[in-house]
Order: structure tokens, then C-alpha cells, then sequence
DNA sequence: GGCTTCACGGTGACTAAGTCACACGGGATC
DNA sequence: GATCCCGTGTGACTTAGTCACCGTGAAGCC
């Protein structure tokens, strides 16, 4: 009597008897835009997310966002299983990009998890692991790449096959962590140079190798 | 028969069987300046350090550098820890900033522990949740505040109680993220609003209340 | 249809930060 | 005393971020 389905296979590594009783926690629906935990704020449950997207997002003083990482189904946020555990509060804000699918492990089936399945263990390391690795990134690339090249990487990423990119200036910037205006300008040179075409709420990549080289600068 | 004494107290939250495996560990002496992570490098061991202060730094391809966290004693590298786990390569590098006395949890001991032990899971996570609050620290700082701000900030927190700050101006750019000769000029500017005097190697602080002022401006 | 409203984006002018090249001087070393 | 190197100063230039403001297209409202 399965409570939820595991497309995102996240239970593989879990020994059986584990897996029964995950899979009796509830999943719990999210509508898309809901923002899950802002800064201060203190998780009560550590969380698996079987489908949808989360944005975790830095916001400074000055208004300015920066995109820290996405949680993708299999997934977990890892600022909540701080929270479950050391007591440490939430510094980024988390957004729900999607309506959301997740399960929610209430603290008492988490220490008995972690006490008793290695294989949780390692899905919790796992999911720290790359997240500490996503946090490096984006430091590595705010501190020392110039925004040009962080933009076209950005575009790349995220254009479909036909090499359209659906998002705004404003999105861009949240992305690479820059000034609205700023993408503005460089997206105008890229266009100047024939590499992509400007549209309204969306970028059309026309030269992908050239983007990529840029991208790829040392 | 202790192998060595827990001075900082990281044993203090552990079972007394745990405590005394532990215990049975040998502790290493490293000496100063000793790189003791690259990027790219596989960890084999969990390290406690015991003594000592060691500086994990991220380098850009441009050749700048800024510091990630520093590990002080009774605490451990998270990065060797995802190694230990993940199999995570380290993206960071760590230097001893000073001679070091560090014990080394081989990875057999290491998984028995957290399989078995509370009192050691909370340790390992509490020490991620610091590291990720560091970085998380260093991001905001990097991305929205600006130099002068984050520069005031600096000179604060490493100044002695006579006002005398150590570092020479490199030292002050790797720790803040930015240029030597970004510092310089920050530094004759607020030498020339007598906040500070600027000695060879070293910054003394003439205005302490100005300078806090100067680093939490809004 | 005509009107309002608003998100999206363009622009100029200015400040802050980063880069590059090179110059100067004090200590240490030989 | 000559030399070398580290720490620092400086000018000229590029890139990035900020502020204020404008135009325009799209959606909604009357």
C-alpha cells in the first residue's frame, strides 16, 4: 500500500524495510509561487521533493536577488535539514517555481533514519555534498567571472532545442546576479554581433558555438 | 590512556564508549604553510583539528583568491568530509595558516560512528551547518556590499585590542575578494579621513565607532 | 473601441570596481 | 655596497553597478 510513487528514485539506496515506511508519509501539494521559507525562518520537517522546481534565492539589502540553486525532484533542501538538526536558521528564500509534489519527514522518523539506514545517510551527504558544490560555483563565478561570459553559460543552460531562452532581463539578471540593466546592454552587443536576436520575454540564441566560446574565455 | 586532550571539547556531546575509540586515534602534527587540500584532491580521512587555524581558499582563473572560512580547533573540514562520503572532489584550498595538531578518523571508524552514535551525527552536521553558513555569509558579502563597507568589516573583526591589524594589503584582497590595488586606494581613503594610519604590513585603527559606522551602513 | 495600468526594456550620466603596466623604497641577503 | 624582492603607490583604461527617466506593447477594464 504505497502512499506515493518514487519517480525520482530517491528510495533505490534505501534497505526495504526503511522504504515501507517513508513511503506512509503523506505527500503534500504546493501551489506554484508559494514561498516556502524566507530568511529567519525555521524548517520543523526535513523534505523530499518528488515533483516540481524550487528556486533558492539570496536577497541583498539592496534589492538585488541572486539564484543560489534549484531543487529538483529526488532532491532535498538542504537549509531545512539544517534547520531540522542544528537549529540553524534559513538565510535564503526559497520559491516555489512549479506546483510542488513533496514528502515531508517529520524529525522523529529522521533520526531513526539516520540512526539505522546507511543508505539514508548517504542520500543526506549526498544532497550536502552537492549542494556545498552549488554554493561554490555561483562564489566562484560571481567573485571572479565577468558577467559577459556568466551570461552567455546562463543562456545555454537554459535555451531549448529550437534555442529559445523564455525569460526576462530581469530573470537573467536574478540568475547571473547583476543589475537588470546591465543584462540589457550585453544582451543588445550580443545581438549586434549576430549571436542571438532580442525578443520580447525571451532570448533566440543564433550562434551557439560562438556563445559557447565566449562562455568558455579563460 | 588518552592519545590526547580534547582541549577544544568536541568530545564533550559524545557517548563515553565513542569517546574513548576516539581517543585511540593518533593525532598529526603539520607544519605551517602546508597545503593540505588542491582542488580536485580526494579526501580519505575525517579530520577534527585539535590545534591551530587552517584557511580554505577559493582561486580564480584570473589568479585572485578569496577566503572561503577558516577552520579553528575542535572543528572539522566539511570538504574532506564530502569527500570521505561523496566521493565529492574538493573544490577548495585549504592552508595551514599555522602549525597544526589534527586527529584523523579513518573511514571505517568514521561510518561505525555515525552509524552508532547521536552525539557524533550531531557534531558532523553542525559543523555543516556552520560552513554552510559561512559560505552563505561570503556570497551575500561578495555579491551586494560593497568594498569599503566589507573592508571596514575586515579590519574590525582582525584588529588587536591597540587597534593594530597585521596584513599586508594582499592579505586584506584575498580575505574581502578583490584587488590588491582596490585595497590600497580604500585604505588611502580612509587614511585621509583619519580613520586609520597605514604602516608597512600593517593597518592601525585611529576611529573605531567611525569605522563600525563606515561597516554597517545600509 | 478607447483608456488605464503595468511589466518589459532602452538610455544617458555618473560612481564604483577591476585590470594592466610600471615606478618607488625599505629590508634582507650576499 | 649592490642586489633582489616584497609591499605599496599611481595613472589610464575597461567593466560593472546605480539612478532617474522614458517608450512601448500587452492585458485588462469601462
Amino acid at each position: 500500500m504505497a502512499g506515493w510513487v518514487d519517480d525520482a528514485g530517491f528510495l533505490a539506496g534505501l534497505e526495504p524495510q526503511w522504504r515501507e515506511e517513508l513511503r506512509a508519509c503523506k505527500p503534500v501539494l504546493v501551489p506554484v509561487r508559494t514561498t516556502l521559507f524566507r530568511p529567519g525562518d525555521h524548517a520543523q520537517s526535513f523534505v523530499v521533493l518528488l515533483s516540481g522546481k524550487i528556486g533558492v534565492y539570496l536577497t541583498g539589502r539592496n534589492g538585488r536577488e541572486l539564484l543560489l540553486y534549484s531543487v529538483t525532484p529526488g532532491e532535498t533542501c538542504v537549509q531545512t535539514t539544517l534547520g531540522v538538526l542544528g537549529g540553524a536558521p534559513y538565510s535564503g528564500e526559497a520559491l516555489a517555481e512549479t506546483d510542488l509534489v513533496a514528502v515531508l519527514v517529520p524529525p522523529a522518523l529522521f533520526e531513526r533514519l539516520m540512526a539505522g539506514s546507511a543508505g539514508f545517510r548517504h542520500f543526506v551527504f549526498k544532497a550536502f555534498a552537492a549542494r556545498l558544490g552549488d554554493l561554490m560555483f555561483v562564489l566562484e563565478q560571481v567573485a571572479f567571472v565577468k558577467v559577459e561570459q556568466r551570461l552567455a553559460h546562463a543562456l545555454l543552460e537554459r535555451a531549448g532545442p529550437d534555442g529559445l531562452v523564455s525569460m526576462t532581463h530581469h530573470d537573467l539578471a536574478v540568475v547571473i546576479g547583476t543589475a537588470r540593466e546591465v543584462i540589457s546592454r550585453r544582451l543588445e552587443a550580443m545581438q549586434s554581433k549576430g549571436l542571438i536576436a532580442n525578443e520580447r520575454g525571451a532570448i533566440r540564441i543564433l550562434d551557439r558555438p560562438a556563445l559557447s566560446r565566449m562562455a568558455a574565455q579563460d
